[in-house]
DNA sequence: ATCGATTCTGAAATCGATTTCAGCCAGGAC
DNA sequence: GTCCTGGCTGAAATCGATTTCAGAATCGAT
């Protein structure tokens, strides 16, 4: 312990600060199997849901020191697929937002043992894994209930794709809820889309020129909505005295829009470390059972629906008409 | 050739099929240091801004079947430091947006010959390399041109922090024009700030504050101009009657706002494709000389900026000395 | 049939770390 | 003084692929 004899240990110390060595992260996961890493693929990196989600993600993670790394599917499952072969190879884990809900390198992965968390999507076939969801019913719901009681009985919805969980979800329980309700929506006025913007965009249109266009609409995402307004937009179109909307999940600067956005609203930073925390319980105990959370959502009533206004209503046909 | 001998190639494909085998791709990268992989780090997943970036980047990369892995520096240096460490020994190459000016893990990189672009930012000390940067100064004389072409003469900045290079160079643009032109900026009148939501808010609320003030604002990025939005908002003041904006970067849905944002933009998603452009030509020749990029950016008139009205100047006075 | 050239095959080296293991040495117990 | 235990050290095995290489097999041409 006397300076005469100095320990290995300082002597490698300061030969690594030296050399300035940095070690090569891909042998070393490889023999010892463990990365410090975990991946995270999401389907539409523009889409502000899932940098939020993300940020959620990350919060949770940079505690433990454990590095995020990020990759974006696109909503294309075979780039999906090369993407979990790449990660599984370089992560401890991963947390992913599926595609499609049929998706057979995920069933594989998750059978071989790979840490898996599902976020806002889930498989309808493999096995049972961790997954963290919204209550997308509940607010498909609400957003019908409210429309209705403001006193509409033309609703329209531009929903999500079928094959997705949250399209599925918010397009039955809200044109179920219309049903109950006793304003079951017209077949015109159900749009299937595609969570896109532009998709939001081509809905509205076609909604718009409809013989007899809705008095309210509900967009099922963030992005759908975005197209929407800005059809409405171009077309002079009143929000809400011509036109009521709901949308699901809010927009960044929602309140600072005219008229600021009534819509479903869903903690999504909590989504994510919700995510999280679901993967670090798992990597700290692979055997225990799959766990299934399902987080709130609210309605936040803003400006952009309304009592509908018979005149205003009248003016959108007779412009229509005189177009 | 004929079907009685079965070549080796068919048969191994057939048993690749058969066990649904996954090559890892640690190990493989390892042997062959090729891991047909690139690596970007952001500073802030949540704006908007990068994630049009990535997209960029995506578009040029999917076509050569190179995955892409984002990591989120978080404007942490000592975290981007070790994503650095790890996307170093796991990818091709990298493109990132450095949270500081003075970097030394990439002088460090870029010294041992990793292949590096820079975006957006640039280093102040180090070896030459590749970078791509929108002309900071032209956007912020744009707008300063625009601002006292109106005839205020009470302008205000909320800059950036003079630290990063697109914060210096758009703050020194504006001022220098202000002055060029006969209308210097108050000292009261110029904020530095941090390029967030929130420090955009704070330097709206001081703004206000201010025994004189300004009838026009200069929001460096898009970050600070939705702070500054929010605050305006909630205090009620009248965009462009009572004060004109004029943000630096596009925000998404800029043009639905109330009213619609006047801003300098630049082609985000050409920013991010140019850097792709400029990593895959280096991968491909890692000997050539290291190229710099400066795109243009143009000023988009919207309905945020106006002539001063004197009426509304004496109402922000009036409404601040009766509260 | 022989030669040369090309392809094919299986074994061994390699990438750069971690992990294991045998061998060595020091210290404590009997 | 001997034996056992514990820690330390350096060498060798390991992770899972790619890459190399020598030797065998195939093919065409003379």
């Amino acid at each position: 312990m006397s300076g005469v004899k100095v320990g290995g240990a300082e002597r490698i110390d300061a030969a690594i600060k030296d050399l300035r060595y940095q070690p090569n992260q891909l042998a070393r996961g490889l023999r010892s199997g463990r990365h410090s890493c975990v991946g995270v693929i999401v389907p539409d990196i523009t889409n502000p849901l899932f940098a939020a989600l993300v940020d959620g993600i990350e919060s949770v993670f940079a505690a433990d020191n454990i590095r995020v790394l990020l990759a974006n599917s696109r909503e294309d499952p075979i780039h999906e697929a090369a993407l979990v072969a790449d990660l599984v190879s370089r992560t401890d884990g991963l947390i992913l937002i599926p595609p499609v809900e049929t998706d057979p390198v995920l069933v594989q992965i998750a059978l071989a043992g790979v840490p898996v968390v599902l976020v806002d999507r889930v498989l309808s076939t493999g096995p049972d894994v961790d997954f963290v969801v919204v209550d997308n019913r509940r607010g498909a719901q609400l957003a019908a209930e409210h429309l209705v009681s403001l006193g509409h009985n033309e609703i329209a919805t531009i929903s999500g794709p079928l094959s997705s969980f949250p399209g599925r979800e918010r397009h039955e329980a809200f044109l179920n809820t219309l049903s109950d309700l006793g304003q079951p929506a017209r077949p015109q006025h159900v749009c299937l889309s595609d969570f896109r913007v532009k998709g939001g965009y081509t809905s509205m249109t076609s909604l718009l020129d409809e013989q007899i266009p809705p008095t309210a609409v509900f967009c099922a995402n963030n992005m759908m909505t975005m197209g929407a307004l800005q059809l409405l937009r171009e077309r002079g179109v009143a929000i809400p005295d011509e036109m009521s909307l709901v949308g699901f999940d809010d927009i960044d600067l929602g309140e600072l829009l005219n008229p600021p956005l009534t819509v479903v609203d869903r903690a999504t930073f909590t989504l994510g470390s919700s995510a999280a925390e679901l993967l670090r319980a798992r990597l700290a105990e692979p055997g225990r059972g799959p766990q299934h959370l399902t987080l709130p959502v609210e309605l936040i009533v803003r400006g952009s629906t309304a009592t509908p206004d018979p005149k205003a209503l009248k003016h959108v046909h007779s412009s229509k008409e005189s177009s």
